[in-house]
DNA sequence: TGAAATGTTGGGGCG
DNA sequence: ACGCCCCAACATTTC
């Protein structure tokens, strides 16, 4: 009989697997993962994710493995290295599961095969206005989406049937992260899947917002790499109406990406493609190395450097002051988080820094503008999370841990905290930039 | 899933 | 006692 193929790209887990489950009924499976040098050195490079994904590469195999199967890995252009595999082992079907971003539909499209659902609750085919037409808005789209009927949660399979021959399989090439990340692979990711549905889920609504709180799921690099599936972590975590309306963003995004896939090079608001962005220059990297000034977005942009993640409310904070404050095009940003990001995902990346720039799709006005003062004076009221990633600023008092270029003198000499010596004074003057940026928006839009 | 500016109200100090 | 001013607290509007 013969074999099928189960190509695997993210979705590197055994549990809620459509593709897997549908791969197995057909009998033999030889499961494959493809290192795609167009991936791998393609437009959003990242060490981290790489050392992330192959990390998890290995724990699968080693999981197939405990089944009685194994994983086969090659280097190449996938077309071509399926192609090769079909003649190798005489399998016919390809089984995978469904992706959303452009390049991977041309991709795919290229393989032919068979594409399972798995990496989203909801399929863009869905979710659609009374009209058929895609949503652009959230709140109207989150309300649909609440009311379609899910397929159901598939159990990990217990044993996986052998071709009569293995394919060779090339090795995991070695990698080396730029940041010190969480232990990857399916297992150590539902081990936090446990924890925050155990312990965290409860106080979601209220500490999520708090980057010094490890309030958090912290399963977004795990969504990511398809270690988890999300229908399963929603059903999980279904207490949380806060944590769920999170994974119905998660799959807006993909939505848009799907109907829209323009939006990965243009605004979606075409008008705001003509705002007058500064050019990207020290202050571009100032913001990337954490010395703005702004203790908020100083701390933040350490952590993402330290620890290739990034607590969500500060991901809306730096970008906020990115676009708005340095009027610093978002596409600058998206590229440098996409470069750090162990969670990096091209939907929900360009989404979020789409919605920060209020190029994209809410309604978000381009006058709501973040003081990045208050908004650490708000959620990071004790300075913790400054403190933890500025240490700089570890004996400022409390008073002054968000605004530390207004401590007198004597104070910065009494902390071991002289501004412009020990921490910069603040690059750009909020009042000021917002005011600039009003103007350059509204330039863009005409008014 | 803002923030600043402006308007309104009400209590208290004070002439 | 009364009117005036100040200002905090809150609400509304504007960017």
């Amino acid at each position: 009989m013969k074999p099928s193929l189960l190509w695997l790209r993210r979705d590197l887990r055994l549990a809620d697997h459509p593709a897997l489950c549908a791969a197995v009924e057909d009998g033999a499976v030889i499961p494959v993962f493809i290192l795609d040098p167009a991936l791998l050195e393609g437009r959003w490079p990242s060490p981290n994710r790489v050392h992330f994904m192959l990390e998890s590469v290995k724990a699968l195999s080693t999981q197939l493995q405990e089944l009685g199967s194994r994983l086969v890995i090659r280097r190449g252009r996938p077309a071509d290295v399926l192609a090769r595999l079909q003649a190798e082992s005489g399998a016919e079907r390809i089984h995978y599961q469904r992706d959303y971003g452009p390049y991977a539909r041309r991709r795919d499209g290229a393989v032919g095969g068979l594409s399972h659902p798995g990496q989203l609750i909801q399929e863009p085919e869905a979710v659609l206005t009374g009209a058929g037409q895609p949503y652009s808005v959230f709140t109207p789209y989150r309300r649909r989406w609440e009311q379609l009927s899910r397929r159901k949660v598939l159990a990990a399979p217990t044993r996986l049937q052998s071709p009569d021959h293995w394919p060779s399989s090339d090795p995991v090439p070695p990698s080396k992260p730029l940041s010190q990340l969480l232990e990857a692979g399916e297992t150590a990711a539902r081990r936090r899947l446990e924890q925050f549905a155990q312990d965290k889920v409860a106080d979601y609504a209220s500490r999520r917002d708090l980057p010094g709180c490890p309030g958090t799921s912290r399963l977004s690099q795990d969504l990511r790499w398809g270690l988890l599936s999300p229908l399963e972590v929603a059903e999980r975590c279904a207490a949380s109406d806060t944590y769920v309306s999170e994974l119905c963003w998660r799959d807006f995004y993909y939505h848009i990406l799907w109907h829209h896939p323009r939006v990965t090079r243009q605004a979606f608001r075409q008008a705001l493609d003509q705002v007058a962005w500064e050019d990207a220059g020290e202050y571009l990297e100032a913001w990337k190395d954490g010395r703005t000034g702004y203790p908020i977005v100083d701390a933040a942009m350490r952590e993402l450097k330290a620890t290739g993640w990034m607590h969500n409310r500060a991901r809306m904070i730096v970008a906020s002051f990115l676009t708005k404050d340095l009027l610093i095009d978002w596409r600058e940003g998206e590229r440098h988080f996409m470069q750090y990001l162990v969670d990096g995902d091209l939907a929900a990346n360009n989404g979020g820094w789409q919605w920060a720039a209020s190029t994209g799709t809410d309604p978000q006005p381009y006058f709501r503008i973040f003081n990045p003062v208050l908004q650490g004076q708000k959620f990071d009221p004790e300075g913790e999370y400054v403190r933890e990633w500025v240490s700089e600023l570890a004996r400022v008092p409390r008073k002054f841990v968000h605004e530390p270029h207004k401590m007198p003198p004597g104070l910065q000499e009494m902390v071991g905290c002289r501004i412009g010596r020990d921490y910069p004074a603040p690059i750009v003057d909020h009042a000021q930039a917002r005011d600039l940026a009003l103007r350059a928006f509204e330039r863009a839009l005409g008014k």
